[in-house]
DNA sequence: TTTTTGTTTTAGGCCTGCCTAAACACTGGC
DNA sequence: GCCAGTGTTTAGGCAGGCCTAAAACAAAAA
């Protein structure tokens, strides 16, 4: 349940994009809240074994924290592949992370099985970590 | 942003079905929370000028929140409508509760025109508030 | 090496949402 | 009219998530 799942997300991606470990910073200004908010999110997360955490220096996913974020990733995918091709609506990014974390696996699955080109099509684009500016 | 759209649904509902005002226990019951937790918040949905409460009556939906919720009762209906005649998926009522408060107008509205008979085709079944029991 | 700059962290506060336990109100049976 | 039972509200607490302002740090510039 809730508001994390948008770090855990934002932090896997960027670990695609870049390398780990991933900066409060660069965290901050994906989910576009505080460096302070961000900060102490990385350490909650922490604290649940999601990611390492190192002061001044960024989060890093565990296997645990891995996992998790990636089936957050494939129903995020599959958000903005359904947004993009059945709903006509592109750059839905900011909804589509904001869903990825409500959103039950069991609907994210029969929702992927739905669309065009079940096979993985790879990253829908580029990770830009455009929020609702 | 956030949880009192459940609570607002719920009202919304609970009105359609029974009548004005809408109990707390009722309420409750629906969002599987402790009568007090429902207390406070119909009580915060008052402060917001969204139900009018009277202690030891009830809830009764204001014109504003009447709005308002009638809104998250047309992206739930989409949504139910979605889960069952797309997704192959019943009884997702409690789902659809959740995803009603997060799910863009833009998104509910292109959803609900990807269904088949886009008429109105009232309510889609009865109103039981089953919470994921 | 010292300063400056930019980033990160801590401190202190606030609001929301939830809980349990205890007080309170209403209703129906006696 | 009183009392018990059910339902509701208040009190007190706790956790999550966010903010701003101030302190701490790291690294590059001087």
């Amino acid at each position: 349940m809730s508001d994390d799942s948008q770090y855990l997300l934002v932090v896997f991606l960027a670990e695609k994009r870049d390398a780990a470990p991933v900066s409060p910073g660069t965290v901050a200004d994906a989910v576009d809240r505080s460096p302070a908010a961000t900060t102490e999110m990385l350490q909650r997360l922490a604290d649940r074994g999601l990611v390492a955490y190192e002061p001044y220096e960024g989060a890093t996913l565990t296997p645990e924290g891995r996992e998790a974020a990636a089936e957050l990733y494939d129903t995020y995918v599959t958000l903005l592949r359904f947004f993009e091709t059945v709903l006509g609506l592109d750059d839905h990014r900011a909804e589509a992370m904001e869903l990825a974390g409500t959103v039950s696996p069991l609907v994210a699955d029969r929702l992927a099985s739905t669309l065009p080109l079940d096979a993985d099509p790879g990253p829908p684009e580029n990770h830009q970590f455009v929020s609702d500016s």
